[in-house]
DNA sequence: TATTTTTACGGAAACGTTTTCGCAACCGTT
DNA sequence: AACGGTTGCGAAAACGTTTCCGTAAAAATA
């Protein structure tokens, strides 16, 4: 935009009225005679009048933007977590500033930082795998940034939190696999710093041993990448032989699995059944399709606008952190 | 952030000084002492100051950030695209405001007023299915607006562009196919408003004609998604039996035609060889696995903010348009 | 007619910066 | 002792709004 804007101060030169008055016309203001409301109105709409956003933001002490920190963009979940935000903060008047952490967390610390400095209205945030310190985010919702975290938590934020019960997750798809008649059970798990790692396998544990199946230590795998899976494919095809089904912690890697396990001559699910998580459009691709925990990333994304937005409406701010729990479901297909 | 935040003003006011000192003294200017520089720095940094950017903005009338405008969010290729936008953004002090079109042209022009409203330094398009007329984006780019498009351009737009040569894209993967002894070859092609649409099916004429192949039109069916290949499954498997190659304008729709073609008895490759388009996740997923044309969307993120960096760093703006041209590339894996 | 109320508008401060201009005080030269 | 140059800083305008306060004229009331 070289040609520099029209703005509130031309329209009062070229009228012959004040600043004021352009401006409370402009909005309709009961102070304003419906003649010079009609003028200036008019002659708005004719030069097409565009107030600037960078003054008003500056005015109200607030940009009317949220910022969001996501670990990665190019996964299935969370873009489609951000479709979720995007729609659902556009229609209220927000736009969306967004960063990625990379899974690093001193990334995801600049991250803040910067949105911070652009002075977001609030923050939604994923934690990144790496992170193990939240000072960073405690001294953010101190200072009354509102913050609304999603899917990667953490007990040691107070805040509002949009998840999935992920010990439930965990525990469905256990008791099926068990129901099918598996008796060893291995487990592909996330980071144990993450919530949902230790969720998932937490329900994961607790299903062995309510059927009575001893839970051993050398059947769960820190393994939640492709790549994850070829560096530990030896030790899989190892102990492939022992067991009879695996509970992976989200799709892609039990896909990877699926792959190295079918090269190597075993058949899914006769010989070991495999269950998923996330329920990606890749589930229903890989052959045998895969029975996986479904997750909603869009309704998840759109739950979390919607807290944070609750918190904006009404900055008396005395409500107390809500936690929204997705409850989670078994999409049965035919890996288990 | 509740607490207000420490300003310049503040700080001019504790230590004694007039406000143009401290400005100074904090952007390293010649014209402060050591001594009063240093005693500002300190301040500054003992109590945290950060700059206000909503007032930088106004006062330099940008807003150092970009705008996004995509189709859609949810789609490995854009979210691969907008990865790389981010990186290199970020890395270079902007940040990222997305839209998402959601395939609609009202909503592409709604989001481009938004970015425009916002004072947006630059913005980045990738076109919406539906997107037929361009006065929009020719306004903007009229009044100054620095605008690259990519992928997903016009002719009708004189504009920076990154795009892969589709046309050739088309031409390599037909032939391809015909090189594999395809002799009826079907193409399932985008909408022919698009220009990737136009290009990547002249590539598939061109190459069958070149062969000496009748060019037939009911070969050539709009597809494009995986719900149009459920609408046209009597049609595909119709035609199915006299065929023996496809050529499909993208990876998931492609995989699509592979599993209805395989429920119905057909052999990938044997009976009918399918080629698809992007190289995304899932190609290597399906069994067969997708040969496929591929598309380099992070990297052409990257050269989508790099171009656009340019006009910013040189808004002197006498340099021609630019188009990045990506040469594909076919990997070959099972289907072909 | 005198007084109060209402109507319709203008002036100016404020939001937090940057930057132009001006000007003292000091320095070194002649 | 007078002069020109440098050093170090402050005042104020500007970016484009909103909004508080004030006020003249018109209308309503007494």
């Amino acid at each position: 935009m070289k040609s520099t804007q029209l703005t509130i101060k031309d329209i009062a030169r070229s009228l012959n009225v004040s600043i004021s008055t352009v401006s409370r016309a402009l909005k309709d203001h009961p102070d304003i005679s419906q003649e010079t409301k009609d003028l200036i109105r008019n002659y708005a709409k004719k030069f097409n009048y565009r107030p600037n956003v960078l003054a008003l933001n500056l005015r109200r002490q607030r940009s009317y933007s949220i910022g969001l920190i996501i670990p990665a963009i190019v996964h299935h979940f969370f873009s489609s977590v951000i479709s979720g935000i995007e729609e659902l903060a556009h229609k209220e008047g927000y736009n969306l500033i967004i960063c990625q952490s990379n899974e690093n967390q001193y990334r995801e610390m600049i991250n803040l930082q910067t949105l911070i400095d652009h002075r977001v209205d609030g923050i939604l945030v994923s934690l990144s795998k790496t992170t193990q310190t939240y000072e960073h985010f405690n001294d953010a919702l101190a200072s009354g940034m509102p913050i609304v975290f999603f899917d990667r938590v953490s007990e040691q934020l107070e805040a509002d939190k949009v998840i999935t019960d992920d010990y439930e997750g965990g525990r469905i798809a256990t008791e099926y696999l068990i129901n099918k008649g598996c008796k060893n059970i291995v487990h592909l798990a996330a980071p144990q710093n993450l919530l949902i790692g230790r969720e998932r396998r937490n329900g994961y544990c607790d299903a062995l041993r309510k059927a009575g199946i001893e839970v051993r230590e050398d059947r769960i795998l820190k393994c939640d990448t492709r790549e994850e899976v070829q560096t530990l494919r030896h030790h899989i095809l190892n102990i492939a032989t022992e067991i009879d089904g695996i509970f992976v912690v989200n799709d892609s890697t039990a896909i990877a699995v699926i792959q190295v396990l079918q090269q190597n001559g075993f058949r899914i699910p006769e010989d070991i059944s495999v269950i998923g998580y996330g329920d990606g459009p890749n589930a229903s691709i890989i052959k045998p399709e895969l029975t996986t925990v479904v997750q909603k990333g869009y309704e998840m994304g759109r739950e979390s606008v919607k807290l944070l937005l609750q918190r904006l409406n009404n900055p008396a701010a005395d409500i107390d952190f809500q936690t929204k729990v997705f409850k989670p479901t078994l999409k049965i297909r035919q890996s288990a």
